[in-house]
RNA sequence: UGCCCGAUGGUGUAAUGGUAGCACAACAGACUCUGGAUCUGUUUGUCUAGGUUCAAAUCCUAGUCGGGCAACCA
């Protein structure tokens, strides 16, 4: 009990969490402690969007409360029902469960509208027919205020009939709207009679052309916190300035059984990629990548289909931390927790990605294969049986005729240990006409040789099939790709994002499911392709690449 | 130049008036059948100026810098 070594690590508390713990601690209102996600359904998932789905989801679980998964579908010009499977995927493949609440802004619609309707009649809404030209006219600009629409204090049953009649679609197009009464002279220019309800004929993926009005997200998103008995309602920095009309709002209603408070936190920026709906939207578009999954993609079925697994998305989301303060965060704290998860889990394989023949002279020696451990961090994958022979094929790196110093690997008279089975010892090298090294004769010692040595490479048997692999790198060649003030970000896309290359693999590696991960000694982690991988055929996307100390200090002595 | 929010090592965060800590990154060493992993160590920080206090990253004032707000988007 008071043992301080394993003390269970609590990851770092935040504001939020501060705050819920003391709201629950005064008793809630009497309610569990209830978020929600709420996604608009006109994209796909990303990693930012994790961090908000672990805060919501995450806290909701913490203090035995629920989470709701709900579509904010009020604006059908560009959501789909693609998307609100994609949705529900993620969210679910990110290893959160929503239970029996998943909910549709769309389905309270009429109820929003008997609020809005109540609203009008107790001379809090009104409906106004200032062109969206006019309006900017008497909005006012932040500085100075705005001045009152002429339509403001129309009697209520006017406007109760004009909006009655808004719905049943007497109006074209953005010619009426109801807005909220508030005060045209607040500094807040969202609390300057705000727009409640507009006219769009849009076809709704859900109520199809039932409605013809729709309501705005400020008027709707507290509506629908407080039919679900939402407690905490959380949400990004933007809408900060929109807190007083949530509030608002939530005033007006009657008999609530608990009121909802909306917190705002930063949302995730991640270096070297962009974030925004709109730019991976352009991406895909563009065909810069080759869809929303796109393994260089920071969407979550992306990261998927790169190999990440969701637990490593968790403890990135856990380990960033909650604050109100916009940061950028190195991708390379991401590529830290993919390694972590992968180094525990991740069967190990040798597979050569360039590679360089080795004849081994004293054949007559050799096993005929070699037992190897599946992974050293998990005993409990236990081992396999890799075919040996005195044919062998080694990575071209790791010979090298003159050696610089500190290399650890093969050159002529030098030994290293192969990977499981035992020592070569260089004792030739062969050259075609022009003088390219086109293979080396070595000697074989087994294991129980001992032999003192720096290096272990790996290597593959010569029969070994060659697979497709695909390397892929980050998306951009800069930090922060949309900050810059004159160029596109599209002008820092990175050429060699993704390079296509092949593998001599041994022989698990041809038996490998779509999905499945593996690590390629000494090379990096890689995934099995989910679409492109046929039976005995993979296609190896690569991950994240193993750190490699060599490479860094050798590059470092080029310069 | 109106309103709102923010600022702690290179990066992300913790410390809620009382020893500035953790993680990533970087560097060094130990160990190792992956130049991986693991372990140990090192470097680097409270935006500025005043004030309150025995004591300030924390409270107050002013400034600087950064972000957000003027869709019938969310």
């Amino acid at each position: 009990m008071n043992s301080s070594e394993d003390k269970p690590v609590s990851p770092p508390s935040h504001f939020i969490r501060e705050m819920i713990a003391a709201d629950v601690r005064a008793g809630n209102q009497g309610s569990p402690v209830v978020t929600r996600f709420p996604p608009e359904p006109n994209g796909y998932l990303h990693i930012g969007h994790a961090k908000a789905i672990c805060l919501d989801f995450g806290m909701a679980r913490e203090f035995g409360g629920r989470c709701h998964l709900r579509m904010d579908d009020t604006n059908p010009a560009k959501e789909s029902m693609e998307y609100v499977e994609s949705i529900k995927t993620d969210v679910r493949w990110l290893g959160w469960d929503w239970g029996e609440h998943f909910y549709f802004s769309a389905h309270y619609f009429e109820r929003m509208y008997d609020v809005a309707c109540g609203l009008i009649r107790r001379g809090k809404a009104y409906v106004c027919e200032l062109t969206q030209e006019q309006w900017k006219e008497y909005r006012g600009v932040p500085t100075r205020p705005g001045k009152e629409s002429p339509f403001r204090n129309r009697p209520p049953a006017e406007s109760l009939d004009l909006f009655a009649r808004m719905r049943a679609g007497e109006f074209p197009d953005g010619s009426l709207c109801l807005r909220a009464k508030i005060d045209m002279a607040s500094p807040n220019i969202h609390l300057r009679d705000p727009v409640l309800y507009r006219i769009m004929r849009e076809h709704h993926y859900l109520t199809g052309d039932a409605w013809c009005i729709y309501p705005m997200y400020d008027f709707a998103h507290p509506l629908e916190d407080a039919f679900e008995g939402v407690t905490h309602s959380l949400c990004t920095l933007e809408f900060e300035v929109h807190r007083p009309l949530y509030d608002w709002v939530i005033d007006q209603l009657e008999d609530l059984p608990v009121r909802p408070r909306q917190t705002e936190f930063a949302r995730l920026n991640l270096s070297y990629t962009v974030m925004s709906k709109r730019k991976l939207l352009e991406l895909v578009q563009t065909k810069r990548v080759s869809g929303w999954d796109d393994p260089r993609m920071p969407t979550l079925c992306g990261l998927r289909r790169r190999g990440v697994p969701p637990e490593a998305i968790r403890a990135f989301c856990d380990e960033i931390g909650i604050t109100k303060y916009n940061s950028l965060t190195d991708v390379a704290l991401l590529e830290h927790c993919i390694r972590d998860v992968l180094n525990k889990t991740a069967p190990r394989r040798m597979a050569v990605m360039d590679p360089l023949p080795v004849t081994i002279e004293n054949a007559n020696d050799l096993p005929s294969f070699v037992e190897a451990v599946n992974n050293p961090e998990d005993p409990s994958a236990g081992s396999r049986r890799i075919p040996f022979g005195p044919a062998l094929l080694i990575e071209r790196g790791d010979f090298m005729e003159t050696p610089p110093p500190k290399y650890f690997r093969l050159s002529p008279g030098k030994s290293v240990r192969i990977r499981y089975a035992g020592f070569l010892a260089c004792t030739g090298v062969q050259k075609d006409a022009n003088g390219a090294l086109t293979g080396i004769t070595c000697r074989w010692a087994p294991s129980e040789a001992n032999l003192k040595v720096k290096g272990t490479i790996h290597w593959v048997p010569a029969d070994a099939r060659p697979v497709e692999v695909r390397l892929y790198d980050r998306l951009f060649t800069v930090e922060e790709p949309d900050a810059h003030e004159e160029k596109d970000f599209k002008d820092f896309l990175n050429p060699d994002s993704m390079k296509i290359a092949s593998a001599f693999v041994e022989p698990a590696l041809l038996e490998v499911q779509p999905g499945d991960r593996v690590q390629f000694e000494r090379v990096g982690y890689f995934v099995a392709d989910s679409e492109d991988s046929k039976t005995g055929v993979p296609v190896f996307n690569r991950t994240v690449t193993l750190k490699d100390t060599w490479a860094k200090a050798s590059a470092g002595d080029a310069r």
